[in-house]
RNA sequence: GGGCGCUUAGCUCAGGGGAAGAGCGCUUCCUUGACGCGGAAGAGGUCACAGGUUCAAAUCCUGUAGCGCCCACCA
C-alpha cells in the first residue's frame, strides 16, 4: 500500500505529498497503541476543542506539540495514546444553533426543550466533525477509534457519578447567592466566565436625608456610586464601625429619595472608610460586598433589576427600563430632587460576559455550587511536590497564587444544551433529590410526578473530569489501568485555571492520582505586531490556509522553532515560508542521494559503515552530537531549542559541507564513494527520523523513497555508533572558508584555478584534501617541507597548516593591504583583552582550570594571528 | 492594590555566569549536474537604564523606566 520507492521527480509539492499518508497510516493502526502491545504506555488526552469550532492557530500550536511529543514516543518503541475528543461548550454551541433558528425567524423557546436538543445534536452530526477533519489535514495522529465527546452517554455517566458524590459527600450545595449574571445569555457564569475591563465611568454622589431628626434640618449622609440604578433597591446604608465621621449615626435611619423608603445607617467592618464618601449605600440584591453587608446586619435585598436587564416593578416608575438608561433617568430624577452632591470621573473595571461580551450583572440567585475549598488541598500539594509538574515551573507560582483565592465555583447555566443537573424537585414539600438515575417518587412524601431541574452544568464540569472520564471511568476500565495517569498535557497558559486546575482537584478526588504527569504550558498565538488576534481587528490568521499554501509540514515545523515554552508566539508568514523553504531543501538534498543510491535500499535501521571515510566520519560523529542534544531538549520538552539546532545543523553542516564534500567522493568512485553512499543514506534517514515528529508527511514520503517499504511513523528513533571526527575536517573547512574570502574581497572568479603550497609540519593534511580544494574552492594545493622562501606570497592560517597562495597579478595589493590593516587592529584588541584578563592574579587563583586553559589557548591564537598578519603586511610590501 | 512576564541586529524573536545567535530584510559575487525555494562572502548589536555580587555579568541580585498579561467585592 506505500508507494514503490522511486528516484524523486519534479521539485517539492507539499500538497501532493501530504494527502498520501494520512490514510496509510491511518490504515496501518500506528495511531492505536494496541499496535505496539509490550511498549511502555505513554498518553495525551487532547484538550478537547469545541465542536462547533474550527481549528485555529491555537490549536495548530497546541496540536503541533502533542504531535511532536506523541510521535517522538512512539518511534522511541512506547505504546502512546493521543486521546481525541470535542466539548459540547455548552454556551458556545447553543448559541450557534439559536442563530440558525432566528434565520428562519423561530426562537428555542417556540421549538421547545426537547425539539430544540435534537436540532443541536442533528447540527453536531452535521458539522461537528469539521474540527476533526481539520486535525487530520494537520497530521494529528491520535487514535480515533477512541475520539471522545463530553455529552457521550460513557461520559454523562461519569459526570453523574461526580456530580451526585460531591453532593452526597456535601461539596456541591444550592445555594441563594450572587452570581454573575450575563443578560445576553439569560444564564449565570462562573467567576472566570468574567473578563474585566477598565472603563471610565461616573461616581455620583447622592445625599439621602435623614427621616428621624428634625425635617427643616435637611441634613443627610452622602453616599457613592457608580450605579446610581442600583439605589432603588437600597434597604441601608452602611459606614465603618469606627470612622469617627459617621460613628455617631449608626442606627439613625434615612429616607431613600426617589422611592420614599426608610432605611437604616448600620455599621460594617467591610467598608472602606477612606473609599468615596465613607458611607456605602447597601443594596444586597445586586452586589456581592452589599450582600454579606445585609446578610450580616439583617437588611433585605430588594431585586430592582431583573434577568433580562431592565428594571423590576420594583424599581417603581423607572420599572421597564433598561439598566443603563435608568441610570441616567435615576441620576435626572436624583438631580431634580435636589439629592445630587455631585458627579466625578471615575476608572474603573468593569466585568463582562466572556460570551456575550453584555456587561455583567451581579443578581441574587438561586444556583449549585461546588464548594471549592476542600478541593484544593490535594491539587496544591501534588504540584507542590512535583507528583505533577509544570513545564515551565513559573507557572506554578501562578497556580498557587490563583488557587489560594477561589471561591467557590457556579456550576448551574440556564441553558438547554449540556449535561442535565440530576436532581428532581418535590413541589408537595418542597424535598430536593439529587440522584444518578431519576428516583421513583419523594423519598419523604412519597409523591411520585418529581419536577427535574431544568438547569445543566457549567461546560467545564465535564471537561474537569477528561483525564479519566475518557479512559472509562466511573468503569474500572483496562485504559484507565494502562493510560492513567497520563503522560502529558499540552494546553495554553489561559485555560490553566479553568481547566488544569480543574482536572487537578478532580482527578484527585475521585481517582486518587495525579491526572498528568507533566504540564507542558505553551503561549498564545499573537499577531506579528504581538497584538491578540481577533475577529475586529481582522489579524486572524486561518491555519488551513496556511496549510494550502505552505503545508501542513511548514505550518507544524514553524510554529514549533517559535514556541519557545510558557512564551507566546507571534505569527509570521515568514517563518512558515522560511519552514517550507527547509522542506524543499531535504527533497532536493534526497534527491540528490537517490541519484547515487538505489531507492529503497537504505536499511530501516542501522547500517552504518565499517570504515567510513573522513568526511563520512566526520559527518556521523557531528550528527551523533547534534542528536544526543537533540534529545535531551526533547526530554526537557524545549522544542524549539531541539528543531531550530537540528535545522541550522542540517542546513549548514550537513547539507552545505557534507553533501559538497561527499560530491568529489562519489564522483572518483572505489571504496571510498562506497562508503560516503552508505553514509549518505544513512545520515538522510536518521535525519529524516529526528524530523518527523515535526514533519511528518514529507519525512515519511522521503523515507519511503530512501528506504522502502516501512513506515518512518513505526520506526524505531535513531541510535547513532560514536563516531569520532578526523582532525584534518575542521582544518580543511578553515582553509577553505579562508580561501573562499580570498576569492571574495578580490573578485577572483571560479574559473581561475588557486594555486596553494601547504606547509604542513604536524602532517594534518592528507590526500583526500586535494579533490575537496579543488571541488569546494576551486585551489590545488601541493605540500612543501619548508615555507616558500622568496616573497610574492599571502599566507593564510587554517590550525596547524599554512597556506601560501602566489599573490601576483591576482588581488589588489593596496586593498589587500587595507584589509590586513583592520584586521590587525581588531586582533590587537582581543589580544589586549585576553592578555588583560590573564594578568588578573584573582582570575588565575579563582577560575577554574579548563576555563584559564582555554584563556591561555586563546591568548596564543590571537598572538600568532597578529604574527601572521604582521608578517603578510609585510610580504605584501610596505 | 497584589502577582507574573518582557525590553538582545533594521523587523520578529532565541539564548541565560566564561569569545554576541537564528529567520526575514540589506550589500557584493556565483546561469557549479540536488536545490536560484539555491550557494559564497559581508555590513549591522555599550544585550532598556543605574547600582551591586563575582576573578568574570547580556546572563545572578536590587532599584528605575517603558510595555504586556493575570488576579482582586474599592461601593
Amino acid at each position: 500500500m506505500t508507494r514503490t520507492p522511486g528516484s524523486l521527480q519534479g521539485s517539492y509539492d507539499p500538497e501532493s505529498v501530504e494527502a498520501r499518508w494520512y490514510p496509510i497510516w491511518e490504515r496501518s493502526g500506528a495511531f492505536k497503541p494496541e499496535t505496539n502491545p509490550d511498549g511502555e504506555p505513554f498518553a495525551i488526552v487532547i484538550p478537547p476543542p469545541n465542536v462547533t469550532g474550527v481549528l485555529h492557530i491555537g490549536h495548530a500550536l497546541d496540536h503541533s506539540i502533542q504531535d511532536a511529543v506523541i510521535r517522538r514516543k512512539r518511534m522511541q518503541g512506547y505504546a502512546t495514546l493521543w486521546l481525541p475528543g470535542t466539548d459540547h461548550a455548552g454556551i458556545a454551541t447553543q448559541m450557534v444553533v439559536e442563530r440558525e433558528l432566528a434565520d428562519e425567524g423561530l426562537t428555542r423557546h417556540e421549538l421547545g426543550r426537547d425539539r430544540f436538543v435534537e436540532q443541536v445534536w442533528t447540527w453536531k452530526s452535521r458539522s461537528g466533525g469539521a474540527i476533526t477533519q481539520q486535525m487530520r489535514a494537520l497530521g494529528d495522529s491520535c487514535d480515533w477509534s477512541r475520539e471522545r465527546f463530553t455529552l457521550d452517554e460513557g461520559l454523562s455517566a461519569a459526570v453523574r457519578e461526580v456530580f451526585v458524590s460531591l453532593y452526597e459527600r456535601g461539596l456541591i450545595y444550592r445555594g441563594h447567592r450572587i452570581i454573575n449574571w450575563s443578560p445576553g445569555l439569560m444564564t449565570a457564569i462562573s467567576d472566570i466566565e468574567v473578563e474585566y475591563e477598565e472603563v471610565t465611568g461616573q461616581m455620583v454622589r447622592i445625599t439621602y436625608p435623614f427621616s428621624d431628626g428634625d425635617p427643616e434640618a435637611r441634613e443627610g449622609i452622602t453616599v457613592a456610586t457608580t450605579r446610581a440604578e442600583t439605589m432603588l433597591g437600597d434597604t441601608g446604608v452602611a459606614v465603618h464601625p469606627e470612622d469617627e465621621r459617621y460613628r455617631h449615626l449608626i442606627g439613625r435611619t434615612v429616607r431613600l429619595p426617589l422611592m420614599g423608603r426608610d432605611i437604616p445607617i448600620v455599621s460594617d467592618a467591610a467598608v472602606d472608610p477612606g473609599f468615596g464618601t465613607g458611607a456605602v449605600k447597601v443594596t444586597p440584591a445586586h452586589d456581592p460586598l452589599d450582600f454579606e453587608i445585609g446578610n450580616r446586619t439583617g437588611l433585605e435585598p430588594i431585586q430592582v433589576i431583573g434577568e433580562d436587564g431592565r428594571m423590576t416593578t420594583a424599581a417603581g416608575v423607572f420599572a421597564g427600563l433598561d439598566r443603563f438608561e435608568a441610570r441616567e433617568r435615576v441620576v435626572e430624577a436624583l438631580r431634580g430632587g435636589g439629592y445630587l452632591e455631585g458627579i466625578d470621573e471615575f476608572v474603573h473595571t468593569v466585568g463582562h460576559c466572556s460570551r456575550s461580551g453584555v456587561s455583567i450583572e451581579p443578581l441574587l440567585s438561586r444556583q449549585w455550587f461546588v464548594k471549592v475549598d476542600d478541593l484544593i488541598g490535594p491539587a496544591v500539594e501534588v504540584v507542590r511536590s512535583g507528583l505533577s509538574r509544570f513545564v515551565p515551573t513559573r507557572w506554578e507560582k501562578n497556580y498557587f497564587h490563583w488557587m489560594e483565592n477561589l471561591q467557590d465555583w457556579c456550576i448551574s447555566r440556564q441553558l438547554w444544551w449540556g449535561h442535565r443537573i440530576p436532581a428532581w424537585y418535590c413541589d408537595q414539600d418542597g424535598a430536593v433529590l439529587v440522584a444518578r438515575e431519576r428516583p421513583d417518587g419523594c423519598d419523604r412524601c412519597g409523591n411520585r410526578s418529581l419536577r427535574p431541574e431544568d438547569d445543566v452544568l457549567d461546560t467545564w464540569f465535564s471537561s474537569a473530569l477528561w483525564p479519566f472520564s475518557t479512559l472509562g471511568w466511573p468503569e474500572d476500565s483496562p485504559d484507565l489501568q494502562r493510560f492513567y495517569p497520563t503522560d502529558v498535557l499540552v494546553t495554553g497558559y489561559d485555560i490553566i485555571y479553568f481547566w488544569v486546575a480543574r482536572m487537578l482537584k478532580m482527578g484527585m478526588e475521585f481517582v486518587e492520582e495525579v491526572p498528568f504527569r507533566e504540564i507542558v504550558i505553551h503561549g498564545l498565538v499573537r499577531a506579528s505586531d504581538g497584538r491578540k488576534m481577533s475577529k475586529s481587528l481582522n489579524n486572524n490568521v486561518d491555519p488551513m490556509e496556511m496549510i494550502e499554501l505552505y503545508g501542513a509540514d511548514a505550518l507544524r515545523l514553524s510554529l514549533l522553532q517559535a514556541a519557545s515554552p510558557g512564551q507566546d508566539v507571534p505569527f509570521d508568514v515568514q517563518w512558515v515560508d522560511a519552514a517550507r523553504r527547509f522542506g524543499n531543501k531535504l527533497w532536493n538534498a534526497t534527491k540528490f542521494a537517490l541519484i547515487h543510491i538505489e531507492p529503497g535500499s537504505v536499511p530501516q535501521t542501522g547500517g552504518y559503515p565499517e570504515n567510513p571515510g573522513p568526511i563520512d566520519c566526520w559527518v556521523l560523529g557531528r550528527l551523533g552530537e547534534v542528536g544526543s542534544r537533540v534529545d535531551s531538549l526533547l526530554d526537557d520538552h524545549r522544542l524549539a531549542d531541539a528543531y531550530s539546532l537540528l535545522y541550522s545543523f542540517v542546513w549548514s553542516e550537513v547539507f552545505d559541507w557534507y553533501l559538497e564534500m561527499a560530491k568529489p567522493v562519489l564522483a572518483e568512485g572505489g571504496p571510498e564513494a562506497a562508503s560516503t553512499r552508505r553514509t549518505l543514506g544513512v545520515v538522510l534517514r536518521d535525519i529524516l527520523k529526528y524530523f518527523h515528529p515535526a514533519i511528518p508527511f514529507l519525512t515519511e514520503e522521503l523515507f519511503n523513497h530512501l528506504v522502502g517499504d516501512e513506515l518512518l511513523i513505526t520506526s524505531p528513533w535513531p541510535d547513532l555508533p560514536h563516531h569520532r571526527a578526523p582532525g584534518g575536517i575542521s582544518t580543511l573547512q578553515e582553509l577553505v572558508s579562508s580561501l573562499r574570502r580570498l576569492r571574495s574581497a578580490h573578485g577572483i572568479p571560479a574559473r581561475h584555478k588557486l594555486h596553494v603550497i601547504l606547509h604542513d609540519p604536524d602532517g594534518v593534511s592528507s590526500d583526500w584534501w586535494n579533490p575537496q580544494l579543488g571541488a569546494l574552492v576551486g585551489a590545488a594545493a601541493v605540500t612543501a617541507p619548508h615555507p616558500p622562501e622568496d616573497p610574492g606570497y599571502l599566507r593564510l592560517e587554517a590550525g596547524a597548516v599554512e597556506a601560501f597562495v602566489p599573490f601576483e597579478g591576482l588581488i589588489d595589493v593596496e586593498a589587500e593591504r587595507e584589509r590586513l590593516r583592520l584586521r590587525i587592529e581588531r586582533a590587537r584588541g582581543d589580544l589586549e583583552q585576553v592578555e588583560r584578563k590573564l594578568s588578573n592574579q584573582a582570575f588565575r587563583l579563582r577560575a577554574p582550570a579548563e576555563i584559564v586553559e582555554r584563556e591561555e589557548a586563546r591568548a596564543a591564537d590571537a598572538a600568532r594571528l597578529l604574527a601572521t598578519l604582521d608578517s603578510q603586511l609585510q610580504d605584501l610590501g610596505s
